[in-house]
DNA sequence: TAATCAATTCGATAGTTGTCGAAATGTCGA
DNA sequence: TCGACATTTCGACAACTATCGAATTGATTA
């Protein structure tokens, strides 16, 4: 691995079958989806209390989908002390929008 | 990538939140993912026995998955007689790939 | 009409998952 | 060390879902 921790883009992800699975299970609750965005436009690091106060959730149920997400690998969470900080890891989403493309471009003639 | 202009691609859907968590979770069983990795490489109308020899499954389980792809709106289902062929919408998949975009994109200056 | 075949619906079951409150763990400041 | 606060783990429960076999519907053909 090489100079990649600075870059704001990361290349696409190659993805296994399992971790494709996981990564569209991640996505396909709402909650977690709604975190994600919060995440995306938070400028960055979102801390937990932010996340907590976004979402109508207990902070086990909070705690429960970050780890779903940082499981899947769809974002990375630094623990300082007490508080942690939940930011995107980009190469999985571009990973995974390589793969759904590629089941629309092999589109058919129709017929 | 180059701009393609054969192929019969759909320009992007607009997803409703809805929408769009039907269609993750649609995405998420992975048969029902090889499913449409199927219908994507076929040439394109498939027929349900060829999906069913594709798939593990019986023929009760295969119709409860066309029924779950269609209401999610990712296949069209053309049903002529006896026999039932499936095509993709591939302007819902480029919806998706749109939304799922626009979460990366946002990206911080990590800080 | 009867037999046959494709697909769906029904009913049941096993496994998964989202949710919470309560208890535990861990961190920091006084 | 103590107490306050952030997060996790535990245990439980309800809702959902993938799956099947059996029964059903619907279309084609003998």
């Amino acid at each position: 691995m090489q100079e990649t921790l600075l870059e704001p883009v990361a290349k696409p992800l190659r993805l296994s079958g399992a971790r494709r699975t996981a990564i569209l299970k991640a996505l396909a609750d709402p909650r977690r989806f709604e975190l994600l965005q919060r995440i995306a436009r938070a400028g960055c690091p979102l801390g937990c209390a932010e996340a907590r106060a976004a979402l109508p959730i207990s902070a086990a149920t909070l705690s429960h989908h970050v780890k779903e997400l940082e499981t899947a690998g769809l974002i990375q969470v630094r623990r300082e002390g007490k508080f942690h900080f939940l930011t995107l890891r980009s190469g999985v989403m571009q990973g995974l929008i390589a793969i759904l493309s590629a089941l629309d471009t092999d589109h058919c003639p129709q017929r």
